[in-house]
DNA sequence: AGCACGCCGACT
DNA sequence: GTCGGCGTGCTC
């Protein structure tokens, strides 16, 4: 009688590996939260199998906690952990409501078979019996008048768990379902019929109706009797998708979102693991919700960055949303109109070619940069046409007003004290701040190496964009500095005329009417990191600019400055042909290497002290040589230098093999091998398998 | 990760 | 004598 639960204790730490064994409490399962002792300290535990027996004396947990997790999601954090170099505790953790909330009770009032219909003759204030009219509710304010009826048997008032419930922006009257295209229904046709586990990667151009592919989809999948969870990307704002499905399914969507408070969490977790809620909508972290028996999971704007969750387990939402399809016999839908080489490579993919509401894709004209004086931030074409529109979206992905200040005299430039990158002037917040570590100090009046006053200021950021636009037209500015982007959105919606300038942000998630020109500043400013993706940013970034314009009838246009207009990324952009741009980018990457033909496995050391973190990478090396390498035709780069980061010194190693599994493997064992080596205890070591 | 145990030098 | 430095090992 399995009369044993294995147990791993949620801690931190990386040495401590599980699984533990105790007593099998009353009513313990398999994913079930326990309170355990465990050595002189009490741990939160989550139960991963039963057992008839243990070689262990075994302890009695203290008690079994409310938060129990379906047992699909033990299986889905074992595997994180394997996937991504971490530990079950680090990825179960992620499973769990947050810690320290529990359900809100309130007192809830009912009417007893007396009190349900009182007839003239029992004794009643006005007042009492309009509140024996309203029941039942919880007692609130009229708890002293609830309890004088309850003491005559008319009523009844005990606790009751009270939803703390999120509010959600009502996007208009819930109208009709639109009728679907031929393209459409052939897609939610493809989706209805794909058998357990399938993979489909949905194409389409931006505005060719995926949201409605997925309303339906889910809707056949709820008839079915399954859940479904809806993945979008991570913007500072309420995902507009959250509307479209709260609008069609009502109370059976539960939302995961940053804007939510604790309590509202937390309820909408226990909605989901209750079975009350059915579909879940929300980044990354979503994929981790509590729903039993998953049927569909859906990742729309697959191509997004934020679906890597940065922080150990470093996982990939995209991935882990296939393997909860896989482990529950799902069917994982990723969409885009800009989907990754990966997901061309190896999901079957349907197609939305056409716009739905008929009209066409905007032009994509290049604005060459390069015969511009150096330091032109707008082109006479560019303002031109912002001067003709009536309302543009103006792209540029540098926040502040400008990248960086030298001294004229001596050369100075101010850096951030903690890490190797110089401080952005903000100059409305009259400040030098530090975009990677938070730093800030007052705008500098002289230099202080020879006390200068003339100093120069290099580069355009969105403030100082929103500053020189506001000459054309009114200037909503959208960026991680504002601070209420929602309100900032509506101002730019509800205007005759206006240019919305910001960061990556307003290329991403929210639809608007009207828009007659999309300007990107700097195309190549997402060329210009040294990295295997960069292309693909680029001509995502252009496309998904693209989609915003012209839309609702008014004909739009694109702009796209640039310096370097024979990029594939931009002449592609430029010709709509993402099967072209794939195709090219899957050639170079088969001949490169680089996933989805390998693996690539990202190992960053750092430390304080000088050298260490070049030290540890070395040895992580020697480590990954000793063990015989990292897999058949297995490559190690590095380790090579990164910029000091919040005053720790920094080196990176990558593994690049096609043999995903030994490459993880031994990425595993060569990072615990130099975190347990003395030389090497100043050194923190990150692992992440498919890095962005 | 905590937390205790233990073995050594420094100070009342 | 005893206070406290941190290296070592254990947690079902
Ligand atoms: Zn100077
Ligand atoms: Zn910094």
């Amino acid at each position: 009688m399995q009369s044993v639960v294995q147990v791993e204790p949620l801690t931190t730490a990386r040495a401590l590996r599980g699984p533990f064994d105790y007593v099998r409490p009353e009513g313990a399962e398999v994913g079930s939260l326990l309170e355990v002792p465990f050595g002189r300290q009490t741990l939160r535990a989550v139960v991963t199998a039963l057992a008839d027996s243990s070689p262990h004396e075994l302890a009695v947990p203290r008690r079994v906690l409310p938060e129990a997790i379906p047992p699909e999601l033990v299986a889905l954090g074992l595997w994180m952990a394997r996937e991504y170099c971490s530990t079950p505790a680090r990825a179960l953790s992620l499973m769990l409501p947050p810690s320290g909330v529990r359900a809100k009770a309130q007192l809830w009032a009912e009417p007893t078979a007396a009190g349900r219909d009182p007839g003239p003759e029992v004794r009643l204030t006005d007042n009492q019996r309009a509140l024996l009219a309203a029941l039942p509710r919880f007692a609130g304010t009229d708890l002293g008048a609830l309890r004088r009826l309850e003491k005559r048997g008319l009523v009844t008032v005990a606790p009751r768990d009270r939803r703390r419930a999120p509010e959600h922006v009502a996007v208009g009257a819930r109208r009709d379902p639109p009728v679907l295209n031929p393209e459409q229904e052939a897609a939610v046709h493809a989706i209805a019929t794909a058998g357990p586990g399938e993979r489909l990667l949905l194409h389409g151009v931006t505005g060719s109706g995926k949201t409605e592919v997925y309303l339906r989809a889910a809707e056949q999948t709820l008839r079915a009797g399954a859940g479904v969870i809806v993945l979008v990307p991570e913007i500072g704002l309420t995902p507009q998708m959250i509307a479209r499905f709260v609008d069609r399914f009502g109370d059976t969507v539960a939302v995961l979102h940053s804007g939510l408070s604790q309590g509202e969490r937390y309820d909408e977790w226990r909605r989901l693991r209750d079975g009350e809620a059915r579909i879940c909508v929300g980044p990354r972290s979503a994929v981790l919700a509590p729903l039993r028996g998953v049927g569909l999971v859906i990742v729309d704007e697959e191509h997004d960055g934020t679906y890597k969750h940065e922080g150990d387990p470093r996982y990939d939402a995209r991935l882990v949303a296939q393997r909860r399809a896989e482990l529950s016999g799902g069917v994982l839908v990723v969409g885009s109109a800009t989907p990754r080489p990966e997901s061309v490579h190896a999901l079957r993919r349907i197609r939305l070619a056409h716009r739905a509401d008929g009209a066409r894709l905007p032009p994509v004209q290049i604005v060459d940069m390069r015969a511009t004086a150096a330091g032109t931030v707008l082109h006479r074409r560019t303002h031109d046409a912002l001067v003709d529109a009536r309302k543009a979206i103006v792209l540029l992905n540098r926040r502040g007003w400008s990248n960086f200040l030298t001294c004229r005299s001596c050369g100075h430039t101010w850096e951030c004290p903690q890490c190797d990158v110089t401080l952005v002037l903000h100059r409305a917040e009259g400040a030098m701040s530090c975009h990677h570590c938070g730093h800030r100090e007052p705008v500098p009046r002289a230099c202080p190496e020879c006390a200068s006053v003339s100093l120069a200021r290099h580069g355009t950021g969105t403030e100082r964009l929103e500053h020189e636009l506001a000459r054309i037209a009114p200037v909503v500015r959208l960026d991680a500095g504002v601070a209420n982007p929602g309100e900032a959105l509506q101002r730019f919606e509800r205007a005759d005329r206006a240019i919305l300038v910001g960061t990556q942000v307003v290329a991403k998630g929210h639809d608007f009417a009207d828009v007659d020109l999309g300007v990107v500043v700097d195309a190549d400013g997402t060329l210009r990191f040294p990295d295997f993706r960069a292309e693909e940013r680029t001509f995502s970034l252009v496309t998904q600019l693209a989609g915003r314009a012209g839309r609702g009838g008014r004909a739009g246009r694109v702009l796209v400055q640039t310096l370097d207009p024979d990029a594939p990324s931009i002449m592609h952009a430029v010709r709509h042909d993402s099967d072209g741009f794939l195709e090219g980018e899957l050639q170079r990457r088969r001949a490169l290497r680089y996933p989805p033909f390998a693996t690539l496995i990202r190992i960053v050391c750092s430390s304080t002290e000088p050298g260490a973190a070049h030290a540890a990478a070395h040895a992580v090396r020697t480590a990954v040589d000793a063990a015989g390498g990292a897999g058949d035709g297995a490559m190690l780069l590095g380790p090579a230098p990164l910029f000091r980061l919040r005053g720790r010194e920094r080196s990176q190693l990558v593994i690049k093999g096609p043999d995903r599994y030994a490459a993880i493997e031994a990425a595993g064992v060569a990072a615990a091998a130099v975190r347990a080596a003395k030389a090497h205890r100043t050194a923190n070591l990150s692992v992440d398998v498919d890095p962005q």
